[in-house]
RNA sequence: GUGAUUGUAGCUCAGUUGGUUAGAGCGCCAGGUUGUGGCCCUGGAGGCCGGGGGUUCGAGUCCCCUCAUUCACCCCA
């Protein structure tokens, strides 16, 4: 066994699977940037405070999952980011972005950090890529976002993907709704789980999350949320519910989903995908106008938002066999070396080769040169270069296609020439 | 934090009721082909059997502890 391994709930990339995290990150950036929302980076760690305000301290994430620090015993406690939205939000008021212009379209692709017990889909460092659109209270906003979010998973060529939709009603409806929920289980307190009882106080609407067998029925005869709503919130809703029917985006209304963070109200939705086990839960998001006032906010700031797992999107994505046809570009030339003393001429060779813009490979181990073609052959390199001292003598190096077998003697002029062709012509394919 | 699961070669895994020197396939390296890959053949390297303790004449195998893994609960991406 190794004396060192990687931290519990964290794991290394390596260049195939980087290959395939390159790929999806690169859709990401282009839709992102087509649907207007430009990039944003924010510091991985925070001031503990901002996430127990923006977060909630009642959320499991708050409660018990944060990698939390202090730099020193003077210091302010630190925390590694949990999630991206409140450091988003930091950012956008710290900075008074909504005063240089009223609407900010942001994206990011960025690492989190939970205090979980690690299993599959869950990591204690995981990724997530996610769009913020802020100062925009319409339900075109979140529509938006919903659209976005599912063009990523359709360009990707995701399939079988649950959109759950439902509305959370404003501050109003909530603490009405609240109470309903309080006076309906509060008789069968007897009957609840631990962490049922404890989110009576706190915050019932979380009961209904639960995913206790014991339970469900006496969730499924709750009072609905949506009763409480009063009619702009449905309205709302309504309106967002149009915009995705006139999309073609497939949803199902679920008046349970809750979502566990407490800044959310009106819109939330959820993605899932039946490929991923217990932790089935893709992407997700919702409104949060509530958000920046939570932080320190003067003013209310519209907020609409979604993240989406990496990991996730990734298992998703291999389940479905979508990097099937993602193979690794080998080098257009390996530059195979007789023996010892001609390294250096060849590596001359490979310099040349390389400025001219060529994919070039060469062993710089002084391996024989069976090694040296069993290397080119699993690196798939597609013509392997022959230096000896033959060729350098007469300046006629043989140049081997390696699926057909065919070798021709050219001069470095020629082969210069001809390589510089042949790359220009995978360029055009790629 | 709770429950279960699995730890044997780089990887995937065999290993009988406890019994000599712990195996296979793939991968890696070399040779067959002394200047040329894939396929084939031959050979080679590579193991504190996760760690510690115990039972026993004898432990990869049985018992205890510990560490790690994986899955699930809670919750979330």
């Amino acid at each position: 066994m190794p004396q060192y391994q990687a931290v519990k709930g964290t794991r290394d990339i390596f260049p195939e699977e980087a290959a395939r995290w390159k790929y999806v990150e690169g859709i990401v950036h282009a839709l992102a940037s087509r649907y207007g929302f430009s990039e944003i980076r924010t510091p991985v760690f925070e001031y503990t405070e901002l996430f127990q305000r923006g977060i909630g301290s009642t959320t499991d994430i708050v409660g018990k999952e944060m990698f939390t620090f202090q730099p020193d015993p003077k210091g302010r406690s630190l925390t590694l980011r949990p999630e991206m939205t409140a450091g988003v939000m930091r950012a956008a008021l710290q900075n008074n972005l909504l005063s240089s212009a009223p609407v900010h379209k942001l994206y990011y692709i960025g690492e989190l950090f939970r205090k979980e017990r690690p299993q599959a889909g869950r990591q204690r460092q995981f990724s997530q890529f996610g769009a913020e659109l802020l100062g925009v209270s319409s339900p075109a906003a979140v529509a938006e976002v919903i659209t976005l979010m599912m063009q990523v998973f359709q360009s990707l060529g995701l399939q079988g993907l649950k959109l759950r939709i439902n509305s959370l009603g404003d501050t109003d409806d909530r603490l009405r709704y609240r109470c309903a929920l309080q006076d309906y289980f509060s008789p069968f307190h007897d009957i609840l789980d631990d962490a049922s009882k404890e989110r009576l106080d706190k915050n019932p609407l979380r009961i209904l999350d639960s995913k206790n067998p014991a339970l469900q029925e006496l969730i499924a005869g709750a009072p609905k949320l949506y009763d409480y709503l009063n009619p702009a919130s449905v309205q709302d809703f309504e309106k967002v519910l149009y915009y995705l029917d006139e999309r073609n985006i497939a949803y199902e209304i679920d008046y349970r989903l809750v979502r566990g963070l407490d800044y959310y109200c009106n819109t939330a939705f959820e993605v899932t995908s039946s490929e991923l086990g217990a932790q089935d839960a893709i992407g997700g998001g919702g409104r949060y106008d509530g958000l920046a006032r939570e932080l320190g906010s003067s003013t209310d700031v519209a907020a609409s938002g979604f993240a989406v797992g990496m990991e996730r999107l990734l298992m998703t994505m291999e389940k479905q066999r979508l990097f099937d046809a993602l193979v690794p570009q080998g080098p257009l030339v390996y530059v195979v070396v007789q023996q010892q003393d001609l390294v250096d001429h060849a590596l001359q060779i490979a310099c040349r080769l390389r400025n001219a813009a060529i994919k070039t490979e060469i062993d710089l181990a002084s391996r024989s040169m069976k090694a040296q073609m069993r290397d080119a052959n699993r690196m798939m390199a597609s013509y392997a270069l022959f230096v000896g001292t033959t060729e350098r003598a007469t300046g006629l190096y043989p140049l081997k296609n390696l699926l057909t077998s065919e070798q021709t003697m050219l001069t470095l002029e020629d082969l210069l020439e001809l390589l510089r062709e042949l790359a220009a012509r995978e360029q055009l394919q790629l």
